[in-house]
DNA sequence: TTATGACAAAATGATCGCAAAATGTCATTA
DNA sequence: TAATGACATTTTGCGATCATTTTGTCATAA
C-alpha cells in the first residue's frame, strides 16, 4: 500500500514549497496510514509521531494539530488530482481514452485507498466536516479544469457541446457529480473501475461531433 | 406539500392489496410528514397517531412498530418509482425526452421531499440502515426496468448499446449510480433538476444510433 | 537551532442514578 | 369486532463523577 510515497515522490519540484519538506511529507505519510487503519478519531498524535519516527512534540513544529494534518492531506489529494487530470487531458489520446484515464486518475490513488479502508465512512465524514472548504475548492478546480478542456476542444471542433446547450461548465459539473455517484458502496474495486470507464465512454460518446 | 396524497391516490387499483387500506395509507401519510419535520428518531408513535387521527394503540393494529412503518414507506417509494419509470418508458417519446422524464419520475416525488427536508441526512441513514434490503431490492428492480427497456430498444434498432459493449445491465446500473451522484448537496432543487435533465441528454446521446 | 521529555489543561469515555418519555400489550368498551 | 385507555416495561436524556488518554506548550538538553 505505498501509493502515498509514489504520489508524493512524483511532485518533487519547486524549491521552497512547504510541502517539499521531507519531515512534513513523512508526517503526512504516517498520518495517511494511521487514518486508514484506525480512522480519524482513533488516531492519536502519538500514533502519527511514531509512524513518522519522531516525538509527538515535533509534530507541533510542523502542524498546528491533528485537524491541520488532515486538512493538509485533503489539500494534498486535490492538488494531486488536479495535476493528474490536467496531465491526462493535455495528452492527445482518443476522446474515450482521454476521459477514461482522466476519471481514473482523478478518483484513483489516495482516494481509493482511503475509501476502501475500513474507516472510509468516518474519513469521508471528517473530510466533509472539517475540510469542507478544501473539498469544495478542490471540486471547483476540477470542474474548472474539465470545463476548460471541454471549451478548448469544442473551439477546435474536436467535440460538440450541443448536449449541454454549449455550456461547458454545466457539463463538467454534471460529469463530476455522476462520477461521485459511482463511489457508492460497490461490490468490488474492479466493478468500480469498470463503471468509471463505462461512464467515461458515455460522456465521450455524448460529446462526439456528428 | 401534499405530494404524498397525490401519489397515493394514483395507485387506487387492485382490491385486497393491504396497501389499499385507507387506514394504512393515513398512517403512512402521517408518518411521512412527521419524519420530514422531526426526523425518524424524534418522531414518536404518538405523533404519527395524532397525524393519522387515531389512538397510538391503533397503530399497532396495522404495523408492528415504527421501523415497520418506515420500511413500509421505503417499500412504497420504490413501488412508486418503478411504476412511474415503467410508465414513462412505455410511452413513445423522443429518446432524450424519455430518459429525462424517467429520471425525473424516479427521483422526484416522495424522495425529493424527503431529502430536501431538514432531516434528510438522518432519514437517508435510517433508510440505508434499517431498510437496506428494501433499498437494494428496489434499486435492483429499477436497474432491471431500465435494462429491459434498453435491451428491447436495442433489439428494435432504436438505440445502440455499443457504448457498453452490448451490456444493457451494466449501462443501466451505471446510469443509476450516476443519477445518485447528482443527489449530493446541491445549491437548489432547480439545479438538481437541471443536472438530472442534462445527464439524461448525455445518456440519450451516448446510445443514439449512428 | 532543533528536538525532546515533562507538565498542566482538556477531552474522552465508562459508569451511575434518576426522571421523563416512549413503547408494546391487554382487558375493557362502545 | 375494531378501537381505546390504562398499565408495566423499556428506552432515552441528562447530570455528575472519576480514571484514563490525549493534547498543546515550555523549559531544557543535544
Amino acid at each position: 500500500m505505498d501509493r502515498f510515497c509514489h504520489i508524493v515522490s512524483m511532485q518533487e519540484q519547486g524549491a521552497t514549497n512547504p510541502d517539499q519538506d521531507p519531515r512534513r511529507k513523512a508526517i503526512l505519510k504516517a498520518a495517511f496510514e494511521a487514518f486508514c487503519s484506525y480512522g480519524f478519531r482513533r488516531t492519536s498524535m502519538e500514533d502519527i509521531a511514531q509512524g513518522a519516527a519522531m516525538s509527538r512534540a515535533a509534530l507541533y513544529l510542523h502542524y498546528r494539530n491533528k485537524e491541520d494534518i488532515f486538512r493538509s492531506l485533503a489539500q494534498f489529494y486535490y492538488d494531486d488530482a488536479v495535476a493528474q487530470v490536467q496531465s491526462v487531458l493535455a495528452r492527445d489520446l482518443p476522446l474515450q481514452e482521454t476521459l477514461a484515464q482522466a476519471f481514473q486518475a482523478q478518483t484513483g490513488q489516495i482516494f481509493e485507498a482511503l475509501l476502501s479502508s475500513p474507516h472510509g465512512d468516518e474519513l469521508l465524514d471528517t473530510k466533509y466536516a472539517s475540510s469542507a472548504d478544501i473539498a469544495q475548492a478542490g471540486e471547483a478546480r476540477l470542474v474548472a479544469v474539465y470545463a476548460g478542456w471541454l471549451h478548448q476542444a469544442a473551439a477546435k471542433g474536436r467535440i460538440s457541446l450541443a448536449v449541454s446547450g454549449g455550456d461547458a461548465t454545466a457539463l463538467a459539473s454534471t460529469m463530476m457529480a455522476a462520477l461521485h455517484g459511482l463511489k457508492a458502496p460497490r461490490p468490488s474495486p474492479d466493478s468500480y473501475r469498470a463503471a468509471t470507464r463505462l461512464l467515461a465512454h458515455v460522456f465521450a460518446r455524448a460529446i462526439t461531433t456528428g
